[in-house]
DNA sequence: ATTTTTTATTATTATATATTTATATACTAA
DNA sequence: TTAGTATATAAATATATAATAATAAAAAAT
């Protein structure tokens, strides 16, 4: 029962549409704060702040070149993960 | 892209400890809503509306029989995703 | 008919999360 | 060393979610 505090925050980690969205567009790359910032049209400041939280969940993995942040995947299973909740979440519309 | 406001919607909805408990609860059973509010200790205002916000979300099927409202789950691979959840909450700690 | 039981809804208050703006830090380049 | 670039953090504001308490609605039992 207390496990389910921990898997609450994981899942509200990626209830976020900003955060999904970050989470599909740095998949199989490793990209910088800036380029994730202009591809997916949110301010720099905001940026930052989902990818610290999916950091803080272990989602991510950063690394630092020079100046620049750059940001990956550490597990694609949370891209298994957010395709099945896709499959679901249309299967039960039904 | 807009997509990802459903699927977050999604995952909000299983994003609260009590919602997740009421899940693996109920997963098996069609349980009145008292019972279920005894059983997890919550009263029952409070039960209602997490089991509506599970219903809404098309995750619980709602019967009455007399004037006891049943829920139970509508598609077990709600547990399935959860279960691959948490597995995958224990990998990322490492 | 009235009371009891069960559930849902509403209103209130409390708490948490999100977004924007401003500021600070770290590194690079001139 | 100063200016510029990239990122993070902090503060302020706005918005969303949660829990409790109060009320309402529906059916059952008396």
């Amino acid at each position: 029962m207390e496990d389910n505090n921990k898997l609450a925050g994981f899942f509200k980690a990626i209830a976020h549409p900003t955060r999904i969205n970050i989470i599909k567009t740095i998949y199989e790359k490793n990209i910088c704060v800036n380029d994730i910032s202009k591809e997916l049209n949110i301010n720099q400041p905001n940026t930052s702040q989902h990818l610290a939280i999916l950091k803080n969940h272990n989602l991510l993995i950063k690394t630092k070149k020079g100046n620049e942040a750059c940001y990956k995947i550490k597990d694609e299973g949370i891209i298994k993960l957010i395709q099945e909740a896709e499959k679901l979440v249309e299967k039960l519309e039904k």
